[in-house]
DNA sequence: TCCCCCATTGGACCAAGGTCCAATTGCCTT
DNA sequence: AAGGCAATTGGACCTTGGTCCAATGGGGGA
């Protein structure tokens, strides 16, 4: 029952013997899994990292230790929820780890149970992250093929101004404004300004910054 | 230098020690502070919660303990981000208490230093948190102006449908809905159509859920 | 019982948004 | 140099949205 299609469990510890165990615990029940012996192994790792999926982390191993890690990918942008396993974790390294956003810390010996079901969850988690992800993605492809003139207008719309308002506001006559309105519109395949606005929203390009707007070099030639 | 103006620490500890020297930690370091001897007595306090602010708790009490604490307070939706001190901890306890949602949890001994630097963070965040909720309160209080129609109206436009859509879905006349329409304009105090759809999403009333669109008994009567 | 407010509708009218067709100017790439 | 696209504007026309004034029916509270 391969109840975790497209996902992927990557671990990254040292020890075989504890490799060999999680093998086979992940393999029995059905998870895609990968499996590194430290942490440099794993970022030099060319495979693509998977959509949907978590890590497991050891927190004690030479070069580059589990929090190290967790730091590194964050910095990098991986965004795999983590599950840390250690074997002689402290207080101080447990809550490092939870205020830089695992999703567990389980000091060995654990039952495998409770492996299972934070991976289960975290999966879940990653799941739901990444296609809110794919969503933004989705809208910020979009918003890259809208003009110059054409971010500003939307913007100014989002604002809430009316054509008139944005008109004067960028200098230009009414009825320009009415041809850039359309396409943006048409552009963001919104079939409402209620959408607009929110896709705006996601975009989190609320009605006050304008940096990211930040516009090709100069207007145009910016179809994909 | 009262630099935590409004703001007031909420201490539960059960050792009389600790109490006077977080006491006047606080006190030099110009907090309002609030020092209970267990959780009981926190809870049949009956001073109204600070609007900002923070809790310490000890992890380790009798009767109900520091992370009991925690989710009694959770349940009853109070919302001051949560410090928790103690003096033995372990792994799954601290794991669990950040999980819970606390802010830190700090081993002893610390020193009074990293405890200060957590409860102004703690504060801040609870500054901003309370703020955010104010002004959703703000909005569902004009929420409660609205006639039942009215909000059935307003559900319609932010779903982006047309007056005579809206109208048709309603079996009702266009001309009625432009009424309703205005009168959802006037009462939410929206300047534009934009700002209408994002009292929207701050009221997390996206174009679905109905379940908010509970009515008074009947229409009207309904202002405050 | 009387009044108030909600819900509803009508008509008139103006403002704003949207569409179709057409045209000009300026820059960049081919 | 030529073509292409962005940016701009014009005009005509229709659809929507918004406002003002006015009116009716119905239910609940004072």
């Amino acid at each position: 029952m391969p109840d975790e299609i497209n996902a992927e469990v990557i671990v990254v510890d040292d020890d075989p013997s504890v490799q060999r165990a999680l093998n086979r615990l992940l393999m029995t029940n059905g998870f895609a899994r990968r499996i590194f012996g430290s942490a440099k192994e794993f970022l030099s790792d060319d495979k693509p990292s998977p959509a949907a999926g978590c890590l497991v982390l050891d927190v004690e191993m030479p070069g580059l230790d589990g929090l190290e890690l967790q730091a590194e990918l964050q910095k990098r942008g991986f965004r795999l929820p983590i599950v840390f396993i250690t074997g002689h974790g402290t207080v101080p390294i447990s809550v490092e780890a939870m205020k830089q956003g695992a999703l567990d810390f389980l000091q060995k010996p654990f039952d495998s149970r409770s492996l299972l079901d934070v991976i289960r969850k975290a999966i879940e988690q990653s799941r739901q992250r990444s296609s809110e992800e794919r969503e933004c993605r989705d809208l910020e492809l979009k918003f890259l093929t809208l003009s110059t003139r054409e971010r500003e207008v939307f913007r100014l719309i989002v604002k809430g101004l009316l054509n008139k308002q944005i008109a004067f506001e960028l200098g230009i006559v009414e009825k320009t404004v009415k041809v850039h309105r359309a396409r943006v519109m048409e552009k963001m395949q919104a079939n409402s300004l209620a959408e607009l606005i929110r896709m705006a929203e996601t975009l989190r390009l609320p009605p006050c910054s304008s940096a990211i707007f930040a516009s090709p070099t100069r207007a145009g030639r910016n179809q994909i």
